[in-house]
DNA sequence: ATGTGTGAACTGATTCACAGCC
DNA sequence: GGCTGTGAATCAGTTCACACAT
């Protein structure tokens, strides 16, 4: 079981039990092998037939070193002295990540960030399915005009089981991001994308990514003298 | 000068040429600050003078050892027997982080996203204000209403310049990002907070923080079984 | 000749553990 | 007694450099 360090943004704690053959693979090293994948889609798009570590490392803006020793992680995909195949590796690292059917998602909390995203349409374009989204107010959310439909807050365990959903998108105020994080989970959902400003405190098993949009901006001004 | 070390979301060649003092400071150690700054904030509200090291830790979600390393970087805050003082030290990281005062920011691309970033209320409530906006066909995004002057993409370097802009939000279609960032860089900025699914290429001293939502998702996707 | 796969070396970051101060 | 500040130790992740395959 298992993958260890931690990824930025996400609990430190969190950790994942996943199939059992992978071990000691680097989480930053998954998150990069989803970078490879868009870079990869756009050379099959183009008709490319092979590619190498040197070409798509700098397509993803990492060292070739660095691309081989994760894409070693998973097994030899490369042959020596050619590169590797474009739609072979494509494919393989969508088998790695899940995502060779669509998953379904659902979403929580409609206010102005989690409307946006109903209707921000790159979840959709990269394979996953939002097929409900919860809000106290549901018809207040409904009146925004999306085509997704919009259930009560209340309905949220019996839906989420109903259509074994295990991934949430969560933008709720953070006074009460905790306790529907905990809703969540008991009703069996396993990955949740973060936006609340909070930390979440939830069971090993479950993983959290955590995209907190004014925090991300107060980081960069450090950085702006 | 300088900060070493990547941060995960970033272009991992991205340094910062910092007021000469500060060396040896982990990227990290700088992206939790802005979380030690958040659970201040809600200490100060709640009227408490002073919190131990171990408590602020446990809310911002680390070791206690890592954030009283992380505050080392920057001085001496704390009293030994008595932790830190929780007012002097929100303040200060305030003042580390360019935070004291408002920070004026743009935002390129007035699509799904960019309009809904527009509406949404965390950056104007964590004290940036978005001074304008700009789009290839600004009355379209004028149209959805929103408190912030949309102007034409032509009019970026013009305004940017006028107003002293250092930071953008960029989120417009992968094919045009690059361009687009070359053209903030040119005009004065330095700071990207980056929407678009690509990996731009920026100078050394211009800092790009990556958030690529669909790609958020897919990370977490691996961890659900 | 070209370019992968990988142990070994290195670099960066976290954690420990304890000395020093209130 | 409690809690900070920090060098030393550990741990994780990246890069090097080269053997090996085509």
């Amino acid at each position: 079981m298992a993958i260890r360090s931690e990824l930025d943004r996400s609990n430190p704690e969190a950790f994942a039990s996943a199939p059992v053959e992978r071990i000691d693979i680097p989480k930053k090293a998954i998150y990069r092998l989803s970078i490879y994948h868009r870079c990869l889609q756009r050379l099959v798009e183009n008709g490319q037939e092979t590619v190498s570590s040197s070409a798509l490392a700098k397509a993803a803006g990492v060292k070739p070193a660095q691309l081989r020793k994760d894409l070693a992680y998973f097994g030899q995909f490369g042959t020596r002295g050619l590169g590797y195949p474009v739609e072979t590796l494509a494919s393989m690292i969508r088998d790695l990540l899940g995502r060779e059917r669509l998953q379904p998602v659902v979403l929580v909390g409609g206010g102005n960030l989690g409307s946006a995203l109903l209707r921000y349409q790159g979840f959709q374009k990269e394979g996953f399915e939002v097929v409900a989204a919860f809000d106290a107010e549901p018809e207040a959310v409904k009146a925004r005009g999306i085509g997704v439909p919009v259930f009560s807050e209340k309905e949220l365990e019996e839906r989420i089981e109903a259509d074994g959903v295990r991934l949430a998108i969560l933008c709720v105020p953070g006074s009460i991001a905790q306790s529907l994080a905990n809703r969540l989970v008991s009703a069996g959902v396993s990955g949740i994308l973060n936006f609340s400003p909070v930390v979440l405190d939830v069971p090993e098993d479950v993983v959290v990514n955590n995209v907190d949009l004014a925090l991300e901006l107060e980081h960069l001004s450090f950085f702006v003298r």
